[in-house]
DNA sequence: ACCTATTGATAACC
DNA sequence: TGGTTATCAATAGGT
């Protein structure tokens, strides 16, 4: 239909193509649509041209969606549970492991502990006993090397301290312009290190960062999420 | 097109709808098959009667599956996608509980401790520590509960013994028709629980189930399934 | 199912 | 993309 028939092979120019497939669109659209019309029938029509570019419709009774749910159901053919079962797999998989991580870490607090025979039991005692020495040792290493930098951080604060009360007995004996510092900043900088030094006390009471778990070490919470 | 133009509304005779719908499903799925060959398009078209009947076309270089996951790619508006969401979020929070505890194992195998502060280490010493007496004390159970069964067993396969001896000696006292035990399964139960004690013993050396978790204290594979 | 007068769709051109 | 028109294709109604 038009001037000259035509072959129906793909048309080679591009913008010809293009021109063609959106008044052909067009067309089999107002089709699809007179067909539910007059034939109270649902009908669901996808396109995507070679661009990629999407073009629907659907009958106004109804959305795309529940064509394809019904499709699903009278065609047997199934669109998603494949997907769908895969991640549930994955997902009892996933908590499966979870349950047997949790199993060990109860384990290794010297809960739960029946189900094991004699090797496991010697295993254990030897891990556990090696831990705790791994852990003895940091702990020795952290409270030495924060003990060091806190007599530093000290020792600082004591050295600006005095330079501060220094300063401040050269500024009483020249009371007119004594006020006014040669350098500020380092004025400032005394402030900002005797300000540190008692933050640094602060910071060694509370938890360096977040518990990324959530629960302290003998507290916890072996719930599945 | 045809003999006089008909309106488009619904066709109230049944027998002309179903004609109608017939003829032009056939026409519509014929211009869906030139769209995709001439425009190079992908196109679905799904259609039910009034009846019920489902009729679909497709092109031939994919399949309504795929069409229809590129429609929701494309579209957004996806069906199942809170659905899909909503188990891809658990299976990522799974998967980071996951991370967390085998970090904690981790921690308390004594490795990976830099991120812990006095506070945290203080309090994982004093847990291990805990742990590692519950776990003693149930060695110490396990071993002697063990031994006594063992030595109970060991006790009966001694008397068993006795008992057959014993009955041999009679036998060979008389030999005509002592091959003939009063009670044969008394000779029998004699064997098996002979056979019972060494059993124990090797029992006693395997583990007395698979470890769930697939791996040993001291050599744990924490990668992520 | 087939036939065919008639309407509808559209290819080529602007 | 939108409009025009000659031409071909689809189909309504009848058989």
């Amino acid at each position: 239909m038009g001037r000259g028939k035509i072959e129906i092979k793909k048309i080679e120019n591009v913008t010809n193509r293009q021109v063609t497939y959106s008044k052909r669109r067009t067309g089999i659209m107002k089709k699809a649509n007179e067909l539910t019309v007059l034939c109270d029938a649902e009908v669901s029509l996808v396109m995507f041209s070679s661009t990629g570019k999407l073009s629907e419709f659907c009958s106004p009774s109804t959305d795309t969606k529940r064509i394809f749910e019904r499709y699903q159901q009278v065609s047997g053919i199934d669109l998603w549970s494949a997907q769908y079962e895969k991640m549930q797999n994955t997902l009892s998989h996933l908590k499966e492991i979870n349950r047997n991580l949790r199993k060990e870490i109860r384990q290794r607090m010297g809960e739960e502990l029946d189900g094991m025979d004699i090797k496991d039991l010697r295993g254990l005692e030897q891990n556990l006993d090696d831990a705790l020495k791994e852990v003895r040792q940091r702990k020795y290493h952290v409270i030495s090397t924060q003990t060091e930098t806190y007599k530093k951080k000290l020792k600082n604060s004591h050295e600006n301290h005095k330079n501060l009360l220094h300063q401040l007995e050269m500024n009483e004996e020249h009371p007119m312009y004594g006020f006014m510092d040669d350098d500020p900043n380092n004025y400032e900088g005394a402030l900002a290190l005797a300000n540190g030094a008692s933050h640094l006390y602060e910071f060694r009471i509370q938890p360096s960062q977040p518990n990324l778990h959530g629960m302290g070490y003998g507290s916890h919470d072996l719930r599945l999420a």
